[in-house]
DNA sequence: TAATATT
């Protein structure tokens, strides 16, 4: 039915409104086809724009490939279609590079010029912008992976171009995965996860999972109050969240209502018991964070909160303010530096900070909230601090207290240390999530601290 | 400095 040499091929640029039965008579005039599937997403069953394609005949392959490749444009669609061999035809993606470091001058045909010297080039395309200005990076992709590895020695760092802030990058180009990585701490950025917890849990870890959900939970469940971009964004964060590129198989997360946890508008949200450290963001040349060791993370007098903000006094006018807004004071540990990035936000949310009297952070006695509230945290790395706890587990709700315990001899950690919540939802989220969790060799204990009395038996 | 998609 099918030839031994037929090519499988990929089609690009497709409509996502035309499916197998449309596309038949396109592709037909070349030959028999013998399997023809638009490719769909797993889960959603969503056209994904594209296609494979294999003739019975390999020559029909080669005749359509080059009739339309890049010939003509399918309606609705801003790029030519896309006819070539899959890539499951030849090996993945190890032949293709990254460049990045161009001047903004240089075209397709520059950067072609420059890679020919060490093979055979399949493509090469500068990236673009929707105004079609050269994001100063490029792919070019190989015949093969040793041509590919010759370009980098040769081309890596070796010169610095016109309009470029730094020498030339040249290297292989994420893989699948490592682009989930990439898009999934850009957001954790733009969330305003700086703490050197969620740098050193990584993109995926149960916590960043955990947080993310709550995340996306919170400006869903908000975001009718807003515009219709905030659901799509909470969207796909809950997507992302669920998404585990890494094959890192993470402690299961047990679906929490953040909601009850911070928007309860009885409780006015409460300041945290210790200021947390400014910590620089730290990147690295390719774009990951790096972790801030200890010596970096200064402290400050002028307490950065995660999102950048300054918590409400208990005691401030938010009280005075409509019940979106104190939401909104409920929500700022988790969203602040979110909505803000986006623009999703009214001009009285954002500017409620401004309008409320500054405090400086308060010497507060330790508290322990109501029964349930309470829990207890062992097996901390040495080096955790109140503040790094208190980061860790603000995600899961409203932190009234969170306190690593200390030799008081030596100053150093006992690794164990206590964390309160407002509301006994927060500390259940907090267990379950971060109950077993790995840091290093040891697995947090987290369970909800006995009370006072529990261990006497009169 | 990172993307139109590859069952």
């Amino acid at each position: 039915m099918k030839e031994p040499d037929a090519i499988k091929l990929f089609i690009g640029q497709i409509p996502r409104n035309l499916d197998e039965k449309d596309l038949k008579p396109i592709f037909e005039q070349f030959g028999k086809i013998y399997e023809l599937t638009v490719i769909k997403d797993k889960f959603t069953g969503m056209h994904k724009g594209c296609a494979f394609l294999t003739y019975c005949a390999r020559e029909s392959a080669l005749k359509a490939q080059s009739a339309l490749h890049e010939q003509k444009t399918l309606p609705g669609m801003n790029r030519p279609i896309q006819v070539k061999p899959a890539d499951s035809e030849s090996r993945g993606e190890d032949r293709k590079l990254f460049v990045g470091m161009l001047g903004k001058q240089q075209t397709d045909e520059d950067v072609r010029r420059m890679f020919e010297p060490f093979g055979n080039i399949d493509e090469c395309t500068v990236l673009r912008g929707p105004d079609g200005t050269s994001k100063g990076c490029a792919f070019v992709k190989f015949q093969t992976h040793t041509e590919a590895q010759a370009a980098i020695n040769a081309l890596h760092g070796s010169r610095t171009l016109p309009g470029a802030s730094s020498s030339l990058v040249v290297k292989f180009a994420d893989t699948e995965k490592e682009r989930g990585l990439r898009r999934m701490q850009q957001v954790a950025n733009q969330l305003g996860m700086f703490s050197p917890i969620a740098l050193q849990f990584g993109a995926y870890s149960a916590y960043t999972q955990a947080l993310m959900q709550q995340q996306a939970a919170l400006v869903a469940a908000h975001s009718a109050y807003l515009n219709p971009m905030a659901t799509m964004a909470a969207v796909q964060m809950q997507q992302m969240a669920t998404i585990n590129p890494n094959g890192i198989i993470a402690t299961p997360i047990t679906p929490i209502n953040p909601i009850t946890s911070s928007s309860g508008t009885s409780t006015p949200p409460t300041l945290a018991a210790t200021p947390v450290s400014a910590i620089p963001a730290t990147l690295g040349v390719n774009g990951y964070s790096a972790v801030p060791t200890q010596s970096t993370v200064q402290p400050s007098s002028e307490a950065i909160y995660t999102n950048g903000l300054h918590p409400y006094p208990a005691q401030s006018p938010v009280a005075q303010l409509d019940p979106l807004q104190q939401a909104y004071a409920g929500m700022q540990h988790y969203t602040a530096a979110y909505p803000a990035a986006y623009g999703l936000v009214s001009p009285a949310f954002t500017q409620a900070p401004a309008i409320l009297p500054q405090q400086p952070p308060q010497q507060q006695q330790q508290r322990e909230g109501p029964e349930g509230c309470n829990i207890f945290i062992y097996h901390l790395p040495q080096e955790f601090t109140d503040s790094e706890i208190l980061q860790m587990f603000l995600p899961f709700g409203n932190v009234i207290s969170a306190k690593v315990f200390v030799d008081r001899a030596t100053n150093q950690s006992k690794c164990f240390g206590f964390v309160s919540f407002d509301n006994p939802g927060s500390a259940q989220a907090a267990i379950q999530a971060m109950n077993g969790f790995q840091i290093g060799m040891k697995r947090l204990k987290v369970q909800l601290k006995r009370p006072k009395d529990a261990n006497r038996p009169y």
